[in-house]
DNA sequence: CTTGAGCTTCCACTTGGTGGAAGCCTTAGG
DNA sequence: CCTAAGGCTTCCACCAAGTGGAAGCTCAAG
């Protein structure tokens, strides 16, 4: 099947398949046209691409989950520990962001928001704590 | 004062500071030994990129709040609308860490996590929904 | 036969810097 | 006075994870 179908099949542009066949992810056949050519295996490992890239694994990842995908004698834990530390980091982003959130939140509330000039926001960005 | 200074007050690796001079963000006078020579003006400038970076400003961002701090005539109001609609992106991004959170905690609840090769987390990343 | 869509490759651009090389400048020690 | 270390300069390359666009081939329909 050529790389539009994929595409469809996957939910990733075909740009996208493109770009993880260059680095390694995937490696599809090829047409006598020289059209790339798609097995359903070529989708499922795709498809496996899109959900795990989704769930925050990056791209190293990824290659990490697909070699154990298909690996018959993987053993769980493996894979486990992996989705574990990718949930502390999860957990890490999280908490910053919270943090973030609460100062800025803060600074929008004292901020007046009207025609005047006066604004904390830029007081406390410029170190002018007062 | 010279660039490692600057660095030193304002938090700034010496490299990220030619950066934002590369990008238009400050434009140091020049001794005549050619280094970069920062005034006390300059330094409060980083530090105030400092602050908004680390609060997750993007630097197109950074670039406006610096504009709006230089400007004695702007409206609070207009400060006010960028650090708002910040504090929505990040709670944006914080419902989307929590989405994957809960996810990837359930599935890392339903593997085993031993020797043996059968793995749920794998199984859904492959979408094959039992 | 031609037109448009889909496919190919390749190169550039994005964000926000970081690393390193090659070459000045400055300062302290012997 | 010479030298070595460290700081400064520029420039070029690289990171993630793709995306956009140009030029050119192929395929299917009218």
């Amino acid at each position: 099947m050529n790389i539009g179908t994929a595409s469809e099949k996957s939910g990733l542009p075909p740009k996208t398949i493109r770009y993880y066949e260059d680095i390694g992810l995937l490696s599809p056949g090829r047409a006598d046209n020289g059209y790339r050519d798609y097995s359903t295996a070529d989708v499922h490992r795709l498809r496996f691409l899109q959900r795990s890239r989704g769930l925050g694994f990056s791209v190293e990842e990824c290659r990490q989950l697909l070699s154990l995908y298909g690996d018959t004698h993987r053993e769980s834990a493996e894979v486990k520990a992996i989705a574990e530390s990718k949930l502390v980091e999860i957990d890490r982003k999280i908490a910053e962001l919270n943090a973030l959130r609460a100062t800025l939140s803060h600074l929008v509330h004292a901020c007046h928001g009207d025609h005047r000039p006066e604004c904390p926001i830029l007081e406390d960005l410029a170190g002018h704590h007062h």
